[in-house]
RNA sequence: CGGGAUGUAGCACAGCUUGGUAGUGCACCUGAUUUGGGAUCAGGGGGUCGCAGGUUCAAAUCCUGUCAUCCCGACCA
């Protein structure tokens, strides 16, 4: 791309609606523009980054024999509806109606429409297995979209879909999407780890998610320092090897705690830890209203909530259910004498003499026990914390935040099921196809790269992703030996196939530079004073000083780097 | 969906309290001087001040409504 006639922009100051590096530094660069909340365009570098992404995603998933197709975006309500889906999303699916008021959704993941294309092509079990996969674009109506390209509701998404006769047959067709997951995200040198994740509103047997590390990241991913255990928060167990405390046990005794009603403001009152309090929270679980008890000092984790309901929405009640059933001001709750459903961390049966409140305003009770009160159920309901023991082998948990990128699905039957997908089998038998889904974001990946690799000047792209690899830059158009032989390095590039930008603009030097480095060229190679000689400046955009190279080597090394 | 804030030129903002010819920096155009890390000077173009009502002789400014955007929270395969 010769600069001086080509659509090229770059803005010398932070966009004020954008709250992330990465969104700042794309539209900084002049490669996405946001169009409305959550929505963006992708302008021509951008793009560019966009599709050298989803060629190295297309190479690796192509490497398995996965087939790619093109699915509608555009989706009869009903179809999710069939599907049970259709409540599960909720608010979240864009809807409207055609002329007819039929009603119509933008879809935002497309395993149905999957298991109807994979209708057409199963019929016995010689049909399996085979995979298909898609780069499309996805909808999803978030309540907040934020973080440039990380959180949108428009979105291209790759998402790929494993059709098996059986279990086996899954877990070999999963291993090779997770094996080319890693290939593609290895080749665009992005740090990211796998963490096993909640299988949520995709239903289905195992989910693991692919994290890029970042300090924006919404997950928070849970790593031990001494195993490679690795698991997203949401779902993380916390062992029962609590030691049991040896306390004696005392009498309950009901004490006067006026206007305390976090567990900081009683403890400071009573002189006492957090660790020697119960929390009692009221929470709202679909239609139930329950209670929950963790340790003062741990929090609900609201996954592990909502599994052992098999609720599809949990949430802390309001103000008024929490007066109506524990009949005092909310921060009084606990286990004595409630009627709802006590459910309880298992860590608390190893305590003794804890306080906990009283179900009546600015009242708690201390030196409770098991004995007191009857939970409704035990179990592993808190959420694990940094230091905690690693549950494989021991170690210490620390938590990393983390972006997710891609997340691949062992879903067992349950849409072919849903979707009425069934093969023949060597008996005559009709068995459901057992199915796979693999999603991939693109957008997410250049946001995140973004996000790790950047300095005070820019971007700093890998050359696998970069728009364009090599940046020639003229000092000084008016000097025709600097223009003559940029313009020969130029053809040179574009012989080999290589991405390259000629910056023939009438700027002074300095612009020039600022902007491949905001926009985050891998090499720059400036042809400025010593053209006379045939010689350039060689420089990384890694790299502090440049080099002063003969024009051949300078192209030769240009190429190794590139090519590598 | 709850709380908070903001909408003025392509971008970032001032002006609003106390109504009276719409401004600054960057970007853009012309010229001159410059020319190796976002040049300087001079001249210039571009905005019905988010939108709709209202008050007023007169509204960017005051009032009402509405839409949009952002932040915090809730939610989120």
């Amino acid at each position: 791309m010769k600069l001086k006639n080509s659509y090229f922009y770059t803005l010398r100051e932070n966009v004020k609606d954008e709250d992330s590096i990465s969104g700042n530094l794309l539209a900084r660069s002049g490669m996405i523009k946001k169009n409305s909340a959550g929505v963006y365009m992708y302008l021509p570098l951008g793009y560019k980054v966009l599709q050298n992404i989803q060629n190295i995603v297309r190479e690796e998933m192509d490497a398995t024999g996965a087939q790619e197709v093109l699915m509608p975006a555009l989706i009869p309500e009903e179809i999710y509806v069939n599907s049970g889906r259709r409540a599960g999303f909720g608010n979240g699916m864009f809807s409207l109606k055609d002329r007819n008021l039929k009603p119509y959704v933008l879809g935002p993941t497309h395993e149905e429409l999957f298991a109807m294309a994979g209708s057409m092509g199963i019929h016995s079990y010689k049909d399996l297995p085979f995979n298909l996969y898609q780069f499309q674009t996805k909808f999803r109506d978030e309540a907040r979209p934020r973080f440039g390209l990380i959180r949108v509701r428009e979105f291209i998404m790759k998402d790929a879909y494993s059709f098996d006769t059986d279990l086996a047959g899954l877990d070999v067709s999963y291993q090779k999407m997770f094996d080319a997951y890693k290939k593609s995200f290895d080749r665009m040198e992005i740090d990211y780890k796998v963490v096993r994740a909640d299988t949520g509103v995709m239903g289905g047997l195992l989910s693991e998610e692919f994290q890029a590390v970042t300090d924006i990241g919404e997950d928070v991913l849970v790593l031990c320092d001494s195993c490679n255990y690795s698991s997203n928060l949401e779902i993380s167990p916390c062992p029962d090897n609590y030691e049991d405390s040896t306390e004696e046990m005392l009498e309950k005794e009901l004490v006067f705690t006026p206007n305390a009603k976090t567990i900081e403001e009683v403890s400071e009152f009573l002189g006492k830890k957090p660790t020697d309090f119960v929390k009692t929270l009221i929470y709202q679980v679909d239609d139930q209203v329950v209670a929950c008890m963790v340790r003062g000092n741990r929090d609900v984790n609201q996954t592990k909530l909502q599994k052992a309901f098999g609720a599809t929405e949990v949430a802390l009640a309001d103000f008024d259910t929490v007066k109506r059933v524990t009949n005092a001001n909310v921060g009084f709750a606990g286990p004595i004498g409630l009627t709802i459903p006590v459910i309880m961390d298992y860590e608390i049966a190893h305590m003794r003499n804890f306080i906990v409140g009283a179900n009546q305003t600015d009242y708690h009770y201390t030196n409770v026990n098991m004995s007191d009160f009857t939970p409704t159920k035990v179990m592993d309901l808190r959420e694990i914390q940094e230091n905690d023991i690693c549950p494989v082998c021991g170690g210490k948990i620390y938590f990393k935040k983390g972006i997710e990128i891609g997340n691949t699905f062992k879903l067992g039957t349950k849409y072919s099921e849903a979707m009425d997908l069934y093969y023949t089998d060597t008996n005559n038998k009709l068995q459901p196809v057992v199915m796979g889904s693999y999603g991939l974001g693109p957008g997410r990946v250049m946001a995140a790269l973004v996000e790790q690799k950047h300095d005070d000047n820019g971007i700093i792209w890998p050359v696998s992703v970069a728009p364009y690899k090599v940046a020639v830059v003229i000092i000084n158009n008016k000097f025709e030996d600097q223009v003559k032989l940029a313009n020969e390095l130029y053809d040179t590039f574009k012989a080999q196939g290589i991405d390259v930008i000629l910056d023939d603009r009438d700027e002074r030097a300095g612009v020039k530079f600022k902007d491949m480095d905001l926009i985050g060229v891998p090499v720059r190679i400036t042809v400025g004073k010593l053209a006379s000689e045939g010689k350039v400046e060689y420089k990384l955009r890694t790299a502090q000083e440049a080099e002063t190279l003969d024009a051949q080597d300078a192209v030769a090394k240009a190429l190794e780097l590139i090519k590598k």
